[in-house]
DNA sequence: ACCTGTCAAGTCTGG
DNA sequence: CCAGACTTGACAGGT
């Protein structure tokens, strides 16, 4: 099995290289002229392009195959004091070279938007704000130039006190919006409400793939062992995709906070879960997601390594024999 | 240069 | 019904 590994958003070895730079609506507001102001707000975007296209070099140079861009490219875009704005015909450049680079390197990359996207919300004001979080993402992706293995993933998001209800409402939501955004979206299980058989079950029935977070399943486990079974239905929703299954990795923070994400990766749970599923999973994606980000990339791999049925294919990349 | 509080968002809890 | 917690990286303002 041929395992490569990724980060989220920014670099802890590249100085200097924010892409989520952003300016407060306190502090836009603050500023007498409008459209000095927004075009602050511009340059602050164009340099969080630029230093995406950095840490994409970055990438590069380190063998880093996956990344998981920031959903915070363009500071301040869903705040209603901007509304009327549309910074992207000026990005278009920018989002452009990105993909060029993205599709010259065979680069995998995603984005997350934030958890206040929430499609299974009653609330008609929250819905539409996120269907247009999600238009904006893969307005972004089309701008790169990207087809839909450039993925938006997301979770199923709230209970409000009635999963059966809310599941239902998740699917309905879900349904309404185009194909070309449904086409972009992954599911994945959260680490308190729905679990990962009922993320699994919502993605087979609309034909959606699951990203697996080892993590979230363990601090919220449900019903559903997370054995070889239940693996081999989860990579099933990858088929026909022309990608590889991916799963998200981290680990507890402390005994006492076991949500919180700790600064490195524990290899010997990921170990376990590598080699119960090596049999039937030719190929995997995971990404790190650790305080230390690229960082804690680079030590995990150099643990993994050391294992005698662990072969080093390059710098992020393993075979587990 | 460093520290502390605030900011964006939506959900959930406790009162 | 409403205030506060939660989460994250980064701003904003103070020393």
């Amino acid at each position: 099995m041929i395992v490569r590994f990724g980060y989220v958003a920014m670099s802890m070895m590249v100085q200097n290289a924010s892409p989520s730079k952003t300016m407060t609506a306190t502090s836009f507001l603050k500023l007498a002229d409008r459209e000095a102001a927004v075009r602050k707000l511009e340059r602050i975007a164009e340099e969080n392009l630029a230093n995406t296209l950095r840490l994409l070099r970055h990438n590069r140079a380190y063998e880093v195959h996956l990344y998981r861009f920031s959903s915070k490219l363009i500071p301040l875009i869903s705040h209603e004091l901007l509304e009327g704005w549309n910074p992207f015909p000026l990005l278009e450049p920018g989002f452009r070279e990105i993909g060029d680079y993205v599709k010259e390197h065979g680069m995998r990359v995603s984005f997350h938007p934030d958890h206040f996207t929430v499609l299974s919300t009653p609330r008609e004001d929250v819905l539409r704000k996120s269907y247009e979080d999600l238009e904006r993402h893969v307005q972004m992706l089309d701008l790169m130039g990207l087809d839909d293995t450039a993925k938006c993933n997301i979770h199923i998001g709230g209970a409000y006190g009635n999963k059966e209800a809310a599941i239902p409402r998740f699917i309905a939501n879900f349904n309404k919006m185009d194909a070309h955004i449904k086409a972009h979206i992954t599911l994945e299980n959260d680490d308190k409400t729905f679990t990962t058989i009922e993320t699994l079950e919502v993605c087979e029935q609309l034909g959606v793939p699951m990203v697996l977070d080892i993590h979230h399943h363990q601090v919220n486990t449900g019903d559903g062992e997370l054995d070889l079974q239940l693996w081999e239905r989860i990579a099933r929703t990858w088929e026909g995709q022309h990608l590889a299954p991916k799963i998200h990795v981290s680990s507890p923070k402390s005994e006492k906070d076991q949500r919180g994400h700790a600064d490195y990766v524990e290899e010997v749970p990921l170990l376990r879960f590598l080699r119960m599923i090596r049999e039937v999973t030719p190929e995997l994606d995971v990404m790190i997601e650790a305080k230390m980000k690229d960082a804690s990339l680079f030590r995990l791999v150099d643990k993994l390594k050391r294992q005698e049925d662990v072969k080093l294919m390059d710098q992020t990349t393993i075979e587990l024999k």
